[in-house]
DNA sequence: TCGATACATCGATAGTTACCGATGCATCGA
DNA sequence: TCGATGCATCGGTAACTATCGATGTATCGA
């Protein structure tokens, strides 16, 4: 037997408040929606080149960079870049602005903000 | 072209240094292994599931848990509660004690910490 | 108007991963 | 000593993803 106790009345395929409650009276754990927000946001972070994309872009003149001035320095194809920047897009991490030409992306410090809050061990304190 | 100016001599794969002087003089840019090792701890974090065992570690009771404590929480199988701990594990978030039966996982805060800092858009330091 | 440029999308492929049941290895209690 | 428990690992499978070349779309300059 799996559990030890602190059962509840119905099988559940996520962790419902009751049953962190339940089972965990010194903290709030979170809900399988959150989890999953914070998990599609730090995915994006999860590729190294994405970690330099962002890199790039931060310490890029102005803040922002468009997908030309990010080829060269992570060695990829223009389409893989691409690919890299919308997963970035995505998530959230950065927004696209379309001008002329080039697209430029910035950094949302907001998002970046949110997940170090989340993962800051203050009682794992999330949102 | 893609490479508008700031070209360095030599076709690098990775960013190096001095190509981070060159092309963004405002800010630091992190290297190819700095971006690995964030990428492979965020890859931890990039699933939901692990985001949730995380949570429940962090709420048990006394900061830690054994994998029997978990598995129902999150409802998936053991070998695949045991995956993911061993996945958190090695991205060194977690650590993991054998006591009796028990495999006891905490929470390594001290990597949280460093990722949290990692992504504070406080000119975006890394480490 | 036409060629070049910047970028996104498509189609394909190789590598990775999340998940499970089965199994093996300890540890504990009887 | 033996069965039961807690957990890791193995083998397999389905789903995802990082990457590329080719192509399409829009913008700019001549």
């Amino acid at each position: 037997m799996w559990q030890t106790g602190c059962m509840p009345t119905m099988q559940l395929p996520i962790v419902t408040t009751e049953f962190a409650v339940c089972c965990a009276p010194a903290g709030e754990v979170i809900t399988a929606e959150e989890a999953e927000q914070l998990a599609r946001r730090f995915k994006a972070l999860g590729d190294p080149t994405r970690v330099r994309l962002l890199s790039l872009i931060a310490a890029h003149d102005g803040g922002e960079a468009c997908i030309c001035d990010l080829i060269y320095p992570v060695g990829l194809s223009q389409p893989t870049v691409s690919h890299h920047m919308k997963q970035l897009a995505d998530a959230g991490l950065v927004t696209r602005e379309q001008r002329g030409k080039w697209a430029y992306y910035r950094i949302v410090n907001d998002a970046l903000t949110a997940l170090a809050t989340a993962i800051t061990p203050t009682a794992q304190r999330v949102r």
